[in-house]
DNA sequence: TAAGTATGATAGTATTACTACTAAATTTGC
DNA sequence: GCAAATTTAGTAGTAATACTATCATACTTA
């Protein structure tokens, strides 16, 4: 069977989790502990304990638990650029795509089996909660020089390059783009636990909080283009 | 001399800082080691260091540092409400007191001479780097329930009530606002920090940076709201 | 089969977040 | 004006965290 993986900038990691039965654990059980214990209280010793190894085996692929987050969310934005080169090769203008990506952007994350050993829900729901972790830091503009921010950047980019061919004029695509993928977490975040922040009601079912989010991220983006 | 005040949600403190010498110096060298050192680098054995005290003795005021960073960003959007409302009193409506208030969100930050012992252009870069770790925690819900988020949730309230009265049948004013407040720290940090996410260059002069931070505001408000 | 590499086990360090306890200073009642 | 009550400061300690160093062992491959 042909196993399908995303190159990840070789920063992220001293020694790369995806060749070896420890690296691949350490991701699974990473991204299922991170997604119940929190990113604070999430520790490799923690880690070690769940994947039957210990804390120095850990540091060994990871320089610390920063790292390890970023390596998770670097392949979320992988995951997320594969799928939208999925959902926007065939169509024929950029306003289409456009409405693609923010379908892709906004829609329920569900597992996805071309990838086993990485639970696409729980990854989700780690990036709504710890995304800004990964660069509201003093090590920021290090981290950016490594390129470990590549994946957003260049899913933003791509976005915006719709943007500028719809609307050449104007001026602030990338600014809207990143605003709107920040956006589209924050919502969820705040449909869930401050929900004075946001319009789509927790109660709903959950596909239908996700249509709502699509409908506000639209309202801005088509408001934003419309003259 | 008089001196005007906020009254801030009790559950933020063990005693009322403002209260006592030893409890503004708290605030005031408090804005000023986390504006240095970023929040995570910043503890209390540093900070009683600094206004000559000790750890106990601050641990007295605040249950840590976290509820620490509650109160100095509750205080910042008490400020910001209080700025809102001298901005707009006068204004007959509600577009009027939208772009106003869209001033207020996006302008640049200096020191108000109202209220000594409060940098607020040090408390405003914590805001935009530090606002997400507040409520980014496993004890959000808890923190909710006391009303610590009072301050940001009735400024959105305020705000989204402009957008209500123009445009009553938008479904989102909260989401709206909301996402524009963040935006508006957001953007100023990336423009700094990940260029590649935003449109405001880092070279500009700084009231030119806020000025396009306005315009891109803008460009997505009465976007939104022209039909 | 020797050499190299990956992992495991054990122990140790500096720092952090916080607490219990004691001492000193200040306020208040009379 | 002074003892008693109360507030406030200071000392010392603990458990947990984020690592690092060292050494042993197993597995792999030239």
């Amino acid at each position: 069977m042909s196993q399908l993986t995303f190159k990840l900038n070789e920063r992220l990691y001293l020694r790369d989790p995806q060749t070896t039965i420890l690296g691949q654990k350490i991701i699974e059980k990473g991204i299922e502990l991170i997604d119940i214990l929190g990113f604070e209280h999430f520790t490799f010793k923690k880690l070690a304990a769940e994947v039957g190894s210990t804390e120095p085996s850990i540091y060994r692929y990871f320089e610390n638990k920063h790292r390890l987050l970023h390596y998770m969310i670097a392949w979320y934005w992988s995951w997320m650029d594969y799928r939208l080169d999925l959902a926007t090769t065939s169509l024929p203008n950029p306003v289409e795509k456009l409405r693609v990506a923010i379908r892709v952007i906004t829609e329920e994350k569900k597992y996805d089996p071309t990838f086993q050993h990485v639970d696409e829900e729980a990854l989700h729901r780690i990036v709504v909660g710890e995304l800004e972790k990964t660069y509201l830091t003093k090590w920021v503009d290090d981290d950016n020089q490594a390129g470990l921010f590549g994946g957003l950047k260049s899913l933003t980019k791509k976005i915006s390059g719709y943007i500028h061919e719809i609307a050449p004029d104007y001026p602030f695509p990338n600014s809207l783009i990143s605003t709107i993928i920040l956006a589209a977490n924050e919502q969820l975040f705040f449909s869930q636990h401050l929900p004075a922040l946001s319009n789509i009601e927790k109660q709903l079912p959950v596909a239908e909080q996700h249509n709502k989010l699509k409908a506000f991220i639209e309202s801005i983006v088509f408001g934003v283009l419309r003259k």
